[in-house]
DNA sequence: TTTGTTGATGAACACGTTTTCATTTTGTGA
DNA sequence: TCACAAAATGAAAACGTGTTCATCAACAAA
């Protein structure tokens, strides 16, 4: 129960087969064609006579034919299968991403294959040995200590992986080394618009509610803070350590106020820790927001517009950056030796309850 | 981008075989054995001598090999895939649900294969189609208007299929015919907690805030409260149509006051729900919770003890949920012809601040 | 030593597709 | 009608594995 079972300790005891999906070999005898016929059939580049065509998949409907994928696989080198390792399909905003990665990927015919990676970000070997073993055509990351060279030693065929670090997904094939297509965000547009929106409102002191230490978005956005700051002449942020959670962010508000000196604004790096953050305000220490502090978040989920909340949070676009994604992914398959591409996304302030 | 390009459009370009991963003819040449040895090594249940397995293993690391799924689903007619559908993933409660499925999962050899069905809880059956094709061990439906059967008829294997209501799985196999395994949820227990506790408060009027429409779960709900409230000499409650969603609880809880003739206590059919009328109530018609209405939700989703919220709400077990589950699955799929299952789950309530 | 039993071994087959290639059919212009 | 290109067709090979079956070695019991 706790440890992986996989690759040396599967049950490979034969399933029974007695009601066996249709084969193509049946299609074919029932439809009077050949096998190949069938083949091509469901193949809509391949050449074949069209009223031919019809009544094979006519004959396929009626025996609920459906091509093995396995034994596609298994010929043509591709799965159809993307895989995506995530270490919390819980929080808000890996699951947006995961629901409409998926529903993205849907439309081209791929099919997500999910794993679980450990909480703290990182990776059991045995995870990626395993996930190796149904062949991915694309593996997407959003753990963000495993780095796309140490990926590529276990996918040794030429497997574009992304690896989302909520900011940046890297692409790195076996092929071209240390080169990666590229999806960038850029920060500092809504970190920018936050500021200034708070230096408007006369904030001094602002704290930075971290991340997971381990994260590089983490890294990103409090580097671009302190920049932003810094070329307004601002004081530099107190930095609270943090790990993404509701509750450690509650705990750490309540520190900064009670054994700390207290802030004027709060940035948080992600809306759930400013969720956090606001709660401990309001309701531990009897502080009003946006009155007396003022609260930004990250992400802008679904949550930041709950009434309790009305988070005031930068946003980065969801769709964009999935569409973004998915092209580069399918870009990539199409030309795996292709000069690696870079897309950049933007945010932006989504301006709500918390500030002013 | 609109409909799928599953079954019949899709691209089967060759790909790139370059860097072709390691197969058991090379790992049992480098080990001087043959192909045989290689599998056997790989299935502890075969026969093969200790020393020799250990030098195939070794071998097989230093080349980086894994059997190749695919292959192995082929001839062995176990994919270790098991299905999903679910319409939408960011959904709290859903979200959790698969988080926990797929650790469980993970642990005992199999991937978790997403689909994501329409957000009306309906699914395109081409999708059920497609997924066909990846011929997954089993299936899990988080769609609760596709019945087993209907199931049943597009996956021809026999196949374990669970359909959750949110509060009841179901088993159909081809073989079994209208015989199901079942994982019921016991609503009583927590609804009957939860209407001791509002009577002894007082409470007289109480609104029935409900989930989708096509949703067991939500009727199952709809009609034990009613049950309950009978029993105890209470006036039956005022029902609201709603679709799980905060938006719209939001609304209804508003027209509920505001055209409506309010109420002293409002039961969601689920957490995000009962949050949507918390806001509506505090934030718009200036009203106090507990104090001016009471409000009590399902599911006991993380954000529930969020302070903001702090809600009372009747919990499901998701951990014994899907422990019992995933027995199933494993038992099912070990006996396929052995008499049906039944396994049934308690509900309990969570005291905390929005009722008293 | 002989017999019987158990465990280890590899050749051949099976799984359900796609693809290659040589062949046949169809269509088009002179 | 003929010649030629283009499209359509099927036989056979390939993909990487697990399993069956007959064989072989080893070892214990008679």
């Amino acid at each position: 129960m706790n440890t992986f079972s996989f690759c040396d300790g599967l049950m490979n005891d034969r399933a029974d087969k007695k009601a066996a999906r249709a084969t193509a070999d049946q299609v074919a005898r029932e439809a009077n064609v050949s096998r190949v016929a069938v083949s091509r059939a469901f193949n809509p580049n391949a050449s074949l006579k069209p009223e031919k065509r019809d009544r094979i998949l006519q004959v396929a409907r009626e025996l609920n034919y459906t091509p093995d994928m396995a034994a596609r696989s298994l010929v043509t080198g591709r799965s159809h299968l993307v895989g995506m390792i995530v270490p919390d399909v819980c929080s808000p905003w890996e699951s947006q991403e995961i629901d409409a990665l998926t529903t993205a990927l849907q439309a081209e015919g791929f099919a997500t294959l999910l794993f679980k990676a450990k909480a703290d970000f990182s990776m059991d070997p045995r995870l990626l040995t395993y996930m190796r073993g149904f062949n991915p055509d694309s593996v997407i990351a959003f753990t963000e200590n495993i780095l796309p060279d140490v990926l590529c030693g276990f996918l040794d065929r030429a497997v574009p992986i992304y690896v989302i670090y909520d900011d940046v997904a890297q692409f790195a094939g076996a092929a071209s080394g240390t080169l990666y297509d590229r999806l960038l965000v850029r920060q500092k547009n809504g970190i920018e618009q936050a500021v200034a929106l708070l230096q408007g409102y006369g904030v001094r002191r602002i704290a930075y509610l971290g991340g997971k230490a381990q994260s590089l978005a983490n890294a990103e956005r409090e580097r671009t803070l302190k920049e932003t700051l810094a070329e307004r002449g601002m004081d530099a942020p107190i930095v609270l350590a943090g790990d993404y959670t509701y509750d450690t962010a509650f705990r750490a508000t309540l520190d900064l106020f009670r054994i700390g000196e207290g802030a004027d604004a709060i940035f948080a790096a992600n809306d759930v820790g400013a969720f956090g953050a606001i709660d401990a305000l309001r309701h531990e220490l009897g502080l009003s927001v946006p009155e007396d502090v003022k609260v930004v978040g990250f992400d802008d989920i679904p949550q930041a517009h709950w009434k309790s909340y009305n988070l005031t949070t930068v946003r980065i676009d969801l769709e964009e950056r999935v569409r973004a994604l998915v092209r580069l992914i399918l870009m990539r398959l199409r030309a795996p030796d292709a000069t690696p591409f870079t897309e950049t996304l933007n945010t932006r302030l989504i301006v709500r309850g918390t500030v002013g």
